[in-house]
DNA sequence: ATCGCAATACCCCGAACGGGGTATATCCTA
DNA sequence: TAGGATATACCCCGTTCGGGGTATTGCGAT
C-alpha cells in the first residue's frame, strides 16, 4: 500500500485534458474543478466532437486524455471514438457520461475507449481515474464493471478443463476459427488424421460429441 | 455531477468492515488508515482465514465488507471466499492483494467476489471503492479492469449481425449447446428440413460455413 | 528398466453437414 | 395489391464429421 499523499504533485509533467460535452455549464463547471488538481490542465472544451476531431488534425499537441460525452449534438460520443483515436492514437478516451446501457459500454470498449465513467460520480473520482488511465489503468465506474461482469459468462470455469495439452490447444485455437481438419492438419503441418487424433481426445476430455458445443465450451470457459 | 463534498458524513449507517491480512503491520496501519473515515469502522482483523470463517459462525453481527489478502497462512483467501459468503452471504468480499495474476482474478470474480483492488492503491481509494460496494459496484483496481477486458472477446462486435431473426435465434440457442439439425427441429417441432433452412440462412447471413466458427461468432459477438 | 502419456499416423464406416436448388403460406409494408 | 421478408418444407449430392479401432516414437517418472 503507497501511502502517497493525494495532491502532492508527483513528479511528473501536466496531464493535458480535452472535455467534450454539450452542456456549457457542465464545461465550465467541471474543467475549473479538474484544473484544481496541480498535475491536471483541462486545456480545451468541446461542445461537438466534429470541432475536436478537425482542431486536432491540425494541432500537434495532443492531449493526454479525452473526455468524451455520448449524447451530442451531430456525431455521437461512441461514432468520435475511431475518429479521434486516428488524429490522436496516443489520447487515451475516457467516456463520461449518464448512459450505463450495456450497449453503449460494449460499443464503447470495442471502439478503444480506455475508460468508462458515469456523471455520478463526484469530481474527486474522475480525477483519480484520469490519473490511473495514465499509468496503464482502465477507469471505470463500478457499476460499469458490474455491468461488464455481468454480460460476460464467468460461471462454469475450471470444472471439466484442465488437462488439454499444448499440442491440443492448437488445435483448439484452429477449431474456433472454423477451420475444418484438412485445413487444421496443414496450418501445423501434420497429418490429417493426427489432428483428427488430437481433436477426438479433447472430445473425450471435454465430454463434447460435436464442433459447435466444443466451440461453445472453449469460449465460455476460456480454456485457450 | 454530484458535488459531494468527500469527507462529510452521509446519512448512512456505518459500514463496518473486516480485514483478513497476515501482514500484522499492515492490518494495524491500514486499519487506523480505515477508521479516519467517519463513515467506516473497521471492527476486525484476521490473520487466517479459518478464524474469520469460525468466529462469523457464531457472530450475529456481520460485517458489510470484508477485505481479503490472497496469499495467506493456511487456506488461501481465494478458497476462502466460498465459505465466507455460506456464513455471511450478504457481505461483500473485496480482494486486497499484490497478486494480479488473471487466473487469480478470474477465481476471485467467479467465487463470488465484489471487488478487486491491489495494495498499490491508496487508502483513499479503497475508502472510495467500499462506499462505492454499498451502493452497488463493484470496485476494482484500474489494472485489474484492464486485464478483465483483455481477457473478454469484445473484438469485432458490429460488423456482420444484425438481421438475424427471432425464429433464426431459436434455431442459434440449440446449435452452440451442440445439437444436430435432427434433434433441434424436434426441439422446435419443425420439420427437419425447416431447421436446416434456417440454419443456411444464418450461414450466409453471418458469412461463415461451420458450426463452429457459427458458435464462435455468436458467442464473441453476442448474437443472443 | 518399465510404465504411462503425449504426439504422431493410419483404417473403416455410418451419420451428419454444407450448399445448391424449389416451393408454399403468411404477414407487413409500400 | 403487389412486393418483400419470414417461416415452413422438401430434394440432391459430395464432403466432412464422430467414433471405433491399432500402432510407433519419444520422453519423463518410477
Amino acid at each position: 500500500m503507497s501511502h502517497t499523499p493525494p495532491a502532492q504533485p508527483t513528479a511528473t509533467k501536466l496531464i493535458s485534458v480535452f472535455l467534450i460535452d454539450d452542456n456549457e455549464e457542465f464545461c465550465t463547471v467541471f474543467s475549473a474543478a479538474l484544473s484544481e488538481d496541480p498535475n491536471i490542465r483541462c486545456s480545451r472544451c468541446f461542445t461537438r466532437c466534429e470541432h475536436a476531431i478537425e482542431f486536432l488534425q491540425q494541432e500537434p499537441e495532443k492531449p493526454d486524455v479525452i473526455l468524451l460525452d455520448i449524447e451530442l449534438p451531430g456525431m455521437w460520443g461512441l461514432d468520435a471514438i475511431e475518429p479521434l483515436k486516428k488524429v490522436s492514437p496516443h489520447s487515451h478516451i475516457v467516456m463520461l457520461t449518464i448512459h450505463d446501457h450495456d450497449r453503449n459500454i460494449i460499443r464503447a470498449v470495442a471502439a478503444g475507449a480506455s475508460g468508462y465513467l458515469l456523471k455520478s460520480s463526484t469530481p474527486a473520482e474522475v480525477l483519480s481515474a484520469i490519473e490511473a488511465t495514465m499509468t496503464g489503468g482502465a477507469p471505470m465506474h463500478p457499476i460499469v464493471i458490474q455491468k461488464l461482469l455481468r454480460m460476460f459468462p464467468i460461471q462454469d470455469i475450471q470444472d471439466t478443463d484442465g488437462d488439454i495439452t499444448e499440442r491440443e490447444k492448437d488445435i483448439l485455437r484452429y477449431v474456433v476459427e472454423g477451420l475444418t481438419i484438412e485445413s487444421i492438419a496443414k496450418e501445423l503441418n501434420v497429418a490429417y488424421h493426427t489432428a483428427k487424433t488430437h481433436l477426438k481426445h479433447i472430445y473425450a476430455k471435454l465430454n463434447v460429441h460435436t464442433r459447435s458445443a466444443l466451440a461453445a465450451k472453449v469460449l465460455k470457459q476460456r480454456l485457450l
